[in-house]
DNA sequence: GCCCAGGAGATGT
DNA sequence: ACATCTCATGGG
């Protein structure tokens, strides 16, 4: 299947923007499984080629259906935000299933990108369920009843550290009834607060699974780099990262956090530098 | 050895 | 409400 006139970077978007650990690339093809299906993914000069899903669901995981021009032109009184949109013309913000975008922002917490992803894998490899495929082997993450199964002590040995209990935490709160799939639907607010409730998440990890997992587009994940251009580029001088996600929601507006895939990967990168 | 990474949780004030 | 500590792990 071709998806034609496909403005989306497949590098930039799935491996580098540091939104999704679990796209493995080879040969110019990206893998992952995604809602039990594996799926591939290339760039030819007509669009994107894809196997194993149908357009419209590509179409929406890679937020197709949105106009980034006019979100760039949502910023044309702040500068600097509105310099980072146009600045990666490829990158989009993915819309994922919610379960696996909770067990990799877990999987973030005071880690580093590479090594997010080495765990994404390792979680996969051995708890996963596993694709047999003509381009090759592609996992899952564990589904919440396969993670209720491990005990801490194997989670561990894969490498993610304290972790493991968040993990089979949150997994247990899952099949106990958590609503991870009316999210979506729940004003932000109330999706936030509900979310702290699972082990592993405060506020950071909640934005991640509301804005890349939920559509939650207001969502404003503060890490270190997000708090560091915010005070550099937009001046704000609030306490805490606490304060700064609600500033900065206020300030972006209903798409803030768009926006803030954007300013983070110009922070990270070196797109744009500090003073 | 040190500091850092898409922080969270527990404790103390 | 806010500040401080600890929690694994690998890379620079």
């Amino acid at each position: 299947m071709l998806l034609a006139n496909a403005q989306v970077d497949l590098h930039l978007t799935l491996v580098d923007s540091a939104q999704c650990f679990g796209w493995i690339e080879r040969g110019g093809w990206f893998g992952q499984v995604l809602d039990g299906k594996p799926v591939w993914l290339a760039r030819t000069e007509d669009g994107i080629l894809c196997e194993g899903c149908d357009a419209a669901y590509l179409r929406d995981y890679l937020d197709l259906n949105r106009d980034y021009r006019a979100l760039a032109s949502e910023y044309d009184h702040l500068p600097a935000a509105k310099r980072a949109i146009e600045m990666y013309p490829g990158l989009r913000v993915l819309n994922q299933p919610v379960w696996d975008t909770l067990v990799m922002f877990i999987l973030s917490a005071n880690n580093n990108v590479s090594r997010i992803r080495r765990l994404c894998m390792q979680l996969s490899e051995h708890f996963g369920v596993q694709y047999d495929t003509p381009r090759g082997t592609l996992y899952s993450l564990p589904s919440p009843e396969r993670l209720v199964q491990c005990d801490e002590a194997s989670l561990r040995a894969l490498g993610v550290g304290y972790r493991a209990s968040y993990l089979i935490g949150s997994a247990r709160a899952v099949i106990d009834g958590f609503p991870i799939y009316d999210l979506a639907g729940m004003d932000y607010d109330s999706a936030h607060a509900r979310l702290l409730a699972l082990p592993g998440v405060g506020d950071k990890v909640a934005d991640c699974i509301l804005l890349f997992g939920c559509r939650q587009t207001s969502a404003f994940p503060v890490d270190v780099w997000v708090e560091k251009l915010l005070r550099s580029w937009f001046r704000l001088q609030s306490a805490n990262r606490n304060a700064l996600r609600k500033d900065a929601r206020r300030m972006f507006g209903d798409h803030a956090g768009l926006l803030q895939q954007f300013l983070y990967h110009a922070a990270r990168t070196g797109g744009m530098t500090f003073e």
